[in-house]
Parts: C-alpha cells; sequence; structure tokens
RNA sequence: GCGGGCGUAGCUCAGUUGGUAGAGCCCCGGAUUGUGAUUCCGGUCGUCGUGGGUUCGAGUCCCAUCGCUCGCCCCA
C-alpha cells in the first residue's frame, strides 16, 4: 500500500527534534539570563525585510548578498529577502522605532536566518542565532562588555575548546589606505597570486588575507599587517579594548588577518573559534559597525554586535560531553488495565492539582504493565505511581521509587500526593 | 558554484561471482521474575532513493536523476 506522496523537507532546513531541544533550551535559558542580568533587554524583529536593506547594510559585493540570500517578489512586487543575519533588521528597528534620538540601547534578539549555502557539518540554510547590538555606545568599554558577555555565556554553558579572535579594521579612511597598501604588496608578485585572490584584488583585497591556500601564505606572511596601520583613535581604541580585556583575565589572539565578510564593520572584530566542530569553526563573532546606522539614514551612532549559531554551540555541547538539564517528568503514572483506564486521567489531574510545580506524567493509551513501567523508567522519572486494574477497584495506588531499592507501598488515591512529596524529598 | 563518499525496515547496518530480502536495536504481545534488570518465545513495519537500460532474471551491472553527507568556498 502506497499512500500519496509527501512533500520533501526543504534541503539545508532541519526539523529540530526532541533529542536537541534540551541543548537548544538550555542555551536559550543561560543567554536570557545572562542578557537581563547585563541589562539587555529583548526584541524580536520580522524574518522579512526590504532586500534594499541587506544590500545596502552587508555590502553588494560580498558572498552573502551576491549569491546566498533568498530573495523573492511580494504579491505586491517587491523586493524581499529572508534575513541573512540579525544585525541590519535590528539597526533597521531601532531607526524606524525613533530608538536613536539621542539614546543609548542594548538589545538581543535570536530567531532563525536563512543563507542559500551549500549545507554541510554546522552549515545550514536556515540556521538560528542568539543576537544582540548596542547602539549608542562609542568607547572601548562597551567592546569590552559585549566580548567579556559572550565569556561569561561560555562559562554558564560549560563551553570549552574555544579561542577568542580579535582584530581592528581601523575607519573606513584608514582601512582605504591600507587597503592601497595591500594591493600595492599583491601586484607586486602577480604570479604568486592564485585565481581567487586576483578577483578579490580589485573587489575586496582584505580577504586574500583569509585565503587558506598553502601556496599562498608566504606571500601573505610578509603583507603589510592592518595592526601597523591603524588611525590614532582606532589604535588607542583597539589598546583601550586590549587593556580591559587584559584587565578581567580574559585570553585573547590579536589576529591581524582576521576580517569579516560583512562589509559594514569598523575597528573592533572578533571571533571565537573551535577545533572540535571541523570545518565550521566560527560558533560567534561580531564588531563594531559605527557607520552604518548613518548609512541606513539613521542619526550618527556608533555600535557594534554579535551573533552566536545557537546550531553549533549545541553542537559543541554535544561534542564535548556537556550534560544539559532534561525534561524528565518527576512523577510517572502507570495506567494498567480496563478499569484503570477508565479512572487514570481525572485521577492523575487530581494529584496535578494537589502537586502543584511538579511534572507529572502518564503515557495513557493502555500497553502492558511491562511495558509501562519500561517507559516510567525510561522517562527519567523519579517517582512512579502503579494504578493496576484491582488497585483502582479498592480506590488505591502504589507509589514507588524509581531509584532505590525500596519496595513500593500501597496507599488510598488522597494519600498518593503526599507519599510522592516523601519520596521526592528523601531523593533530594 | 566545485570536488570526494553514500543512498536496503523508525534507527545502525549485512546482503558474497546478478536468481524478486536479512540481523541487531526500537516498538507490540507473552513466558520467567522480587509486579521495572536479565533471559526466553512470538509479532508489526520494506514499491532495496527515483526513472530508464542490459538480462530469462537486478538490491547486486550500465546511464540518468534526486537526495544525504564530508571537504573547498564562505560564514554563525
Amino acid at each position: 500500500m502506497s499512500g500519496p506522496a509527501t512533500p520533501a523537507p526543504i534541503r539545508g532546513m532541519n526539523d529540530v527534534l526532541a533529542d536537541d531541544m534540551p541543548y537548544w533550551q538550555f542555551i536559550e535559558a543561560r543567554a536570557r539570563e545572562l542578557f537581563a542580568a547585563y541589562g539587555y533587554q529583548e526584541v524580536r524583529v520580522p524574518v522579512v525585510e526590504h532586500t534594499e536593506l541587506f544590500k545596502r547594510s552587508i555590502g553588494e559585493f560580498t558572498d552573502i548578498v551576491e549569491k546566498e540570500m533568498y530573495t523573492f517578489t511580494d504579491r505586491g512586487g517587491e523586493s524581499l529577502t529572508l534575513r541573512p543575519e540579525a544585525t541590519a533588521g535590528l539597526v533597521r528597528a531601532a531607526i524606524t522605532n525613533g530608538l536613536l534620538h539621542n539614546q543609548r540601547h542594548r538589545v538581543w534578539t535570536s530567531g532563525p536566518m536563512f543563507r542559500y549555502e551549500r549545507p554541510q557539518k554546522g552549515r545550514f540554510r536556515q540556521f538560528h542565532q542568539i543576537d544582540c547590538e548596542a547602539f549608542g555606545y562609542d568607547g572601548p568599554d562597551v567592546d569590552a562588555e559585549m566580548i567579556l558577555l559572550s565569556a561569561r555565556l561560555w562559562k554558564a554553558l560549560g563551553v570549552t575548546r574555544v579561542k577568542l579572535q580579535l582584530n581592528s579594521l581601523g575607519t573606513p579612511q584608514s582601512r582605504q589606505a591600507y587597503r592601497e597598501l595591500l594591493v600595492r604588496h599583491f601586484e607586486a608578485q602577480p604570479e604568486q597570486l592564485d585565481e581567487d585572490s586576483r578577483r578579490r584584488l580589485g573587489g575586496n583585497p582584505l580577504r586574500i588575507l583569509d585565503s587558506k591556500n598553502p601556496a599562498m601564505q608566504e606571500l601573505i606572511a610578509a603583507a603589510p599587517s592592518i595592526t601597523d596601520h591603524l588611525d590614532p583613535e582606532s589604535a588607542a581604541h583597539f589598546d583601550g579594548l586590549r587593556a580591559q580585556l587584559d584587565a578581567a583575565g580574559v585570553e585573547y589572539f590579536v589576529n591581524p588577518r582576521l576580517v569579516r565578510g560583512l562589509d559594514y564593520y569598523t575597528r573592533t572584530v572578533f571571533e571565537w573559534t573551535t577545533d572540535a566542530l571541523g570545518s565550521q569553526d566560527a560558533v560567534c563573532s561580531g564588531g563594531r559597525y559605527d557607520g552604518l546606522i548613518a548609512q541606513l539614514g539613521g542619526e550618527p551612532t556608533p555600535a557594534i554586535g554579535w551573533a552566536l549559531g545557537v546550531e553549533r554551540i549545541a553542537g559543541l555541547l554535544r561534542e564535548t560531553g556537556v550534560a544539559v538539564p532534561g525534561t524528565a517528568p518527576d512523577v510517572f503514572v502507570v495506567i494498567a488495565g480496563a478499569a484503570a483506564e477508565r479512572r487514570g486521567v481525572a485521577l492523575v489531574e487530581r494529584w496535578r492539582d494537589a502537586l502543584p510545580g511538579l511534572r507529572v506524567c502518564s503515557q495513557l493509551g493502555g500497553g502492558s504493565f511491562k511495558a509501562q513501567m519500561k517507559r516510567a523508567d525510561r522517562s527519567g522519572a523519579t517517582v512512579a505511581v502503579i494504578l493496576g486494574d484491582a488497585e483502582a477497584e479498592r480506590g488505591e495506588a502504589s507509589v514507588k521509587h524509581l531509584r532505590s531499592e525500596a519496595p513500593q507501598e500501597a496507599c488510598a488515591w488522597d494519600e498518593v500526593p503526599g507519599k510522592i512529596r516523601a519520596l521526592l524529598a528523601r531523593a533530594s
């Protein structure tokens, strides 16, 4: 027998099933707590924006805009795009809601992002980020706080095997000057450039520094370093940030070749990388974008932000064996037999009323006693309540601690909640 | 967009030189048991990714196609 064909899932867009949810919930819960503690406010913005917004913020000649956006025309004929990252939408929201008039805001958000890339380990077409931004702060103190917040999050989550890489891109002016220097350096040795690099030379020569081609490494190593060509203010900003990170005791590695793929970054850029996930090694990255808000028509406002990849952090937790809190019930009610089934649902409700705050679950649907005890065991519950046919007739049930050798105890229905509390108290 | 690997039960996989399918786990029922471990018995589930071709006959060979996966690229 074959029914109608099931529409296939969309490539690179994954269902997050029960096995993964504890990791996601753990990450989201710890992040939510930390943001609240640091005074960041949660906001939510649309998943879709005008295509123009992303072109103007991320940059026309970036990989994201050139070939990775989910862009479509809506029924009104407008070109819309599924957000490939969160910053542009948040900046747009800050401007259009008038949040930037002589004000400062620190906000965070989370949700799905979309990029039409070839899926592989740690890279999906719909992926999820937790993202935070600070608008209106220009000093390196906010840069430091942003980074320290992420570092504290790793500690709260038990994330290990991550390294912080840090760089400064300077101002658009100083970067332009450096860029010319770089082009001169590479143009002097055209025969050593690979195809990719030759293409980038005209468009975005800084990205050549990112190349992993072994044949290029010598040439790249000999290239001038951006750190030596910052304007005085950016250099002071960078020194200030480093001093604050040093004072806070966070280890970091200055990487003059760290160049982000988005055009809007200025000065501070950073990236947390791991060696535990294979090729997609960035788990959290961000930077300062002092020019973006004005570029999108807002009041000139300095800003900085970062985003972490939920799937990647979840993968890292799994990979490094971090135990995350589960969703196990406290009590599992076994209902075995026809008479028990007739009374079961209402009875369990009664016990739930008497046990506020506890997770009381029951499988329902019948099944043999043995099978149900198995489920009770696997549910992770601490206490089982057994309602068999004979007991149901007598108005009784048995209560059993699932992780001790103590025998079960039969008691009247009304005494069940008390017994459960006693057993749970003994457990803890 | 480019390269490598792979597509057989819900999951992990076996299927030898081509003869129309198996194991383990899971699930369901039962026996044993100190009413849940262990052990034992029985049971459900597959258009062997899809479409062509070769052949008396294809999961097994050929072609195409789709998908998954890992890397390049890029990034969270």
